[in-house]
DNA sequence: TTAATAATTCGATAGTTGTCGAAATATAAA
DNA sequence: TTTATATTTCGACAACTATCGAATTATTAA
């Protein structure tokens, strides 16, 4: 929920939920440099919530060449829809 | 999300999310002090963190007497479990 | 009406966090 | 090896937030 409640790094979260989503993520652009565009807030600063998201276990990150590329972590979200299950 | 974010907030909430699903929710006891027991914060906080999980419409206090009731708000709850469907 | 209990408001403060710029690192291309 | 690009680390700072004690309000009981 933390790692989920600043507005930014959740914008981020989102976006890798829609491409994991979608097709299998495999974008070559540069991942940190377009989310820049989108978000207006610094390099730095996306390494920094990229890093959160992952130690949350919310996405999984990994190198590839001179990108990083991110996907979400299935096994964590679907712990967080059952949380909210009412029955 | 950002309601949720904070471990004792958190925890009040989910109190009143168990509390909902098993009966009917109308205990007597004063809300708060109940709450500060099993916590270990003070009156103050937790009427703080009362106001914010019903700023985020997570919750719906009344008062009742002295005392206030709180139930969690299952509008919300749906939206939050359906926001992470993989399909 | 007074006393007691439950909850809230207010002001202050310590701790946390989002953000940045500058510098460093990693990797691929020239 | 040098250059260029992508990302990370570091240090600092402003903004935010959780918490408290004291005072206040709301409500019931005596």
């Amino acid at each position: 929920m933390k790692a989920l409640s600043n507005k930014n790094r959740y914008e981020i979260f989102m976006e890798i939920f829609e491409n994991n989503k979608q097709t299998s993520f495999e974008k070559e652009e540069c991942f940190i440099y377009s989310v820049i565009e989108k978000l207006n807030i610094g390099a730095p600063t996306v390494s920094h919530h990229l890093k959160e998201l992952s130690n949350a276990d919310l996405i999984i990150t990994e190198r590839r060449g001179k990108n990083i590329v991110a996907r979400i972590n299935e096994e964590t979200i679907k712990e967080l829809s059952a949380l909210f299950n009412l029955e």
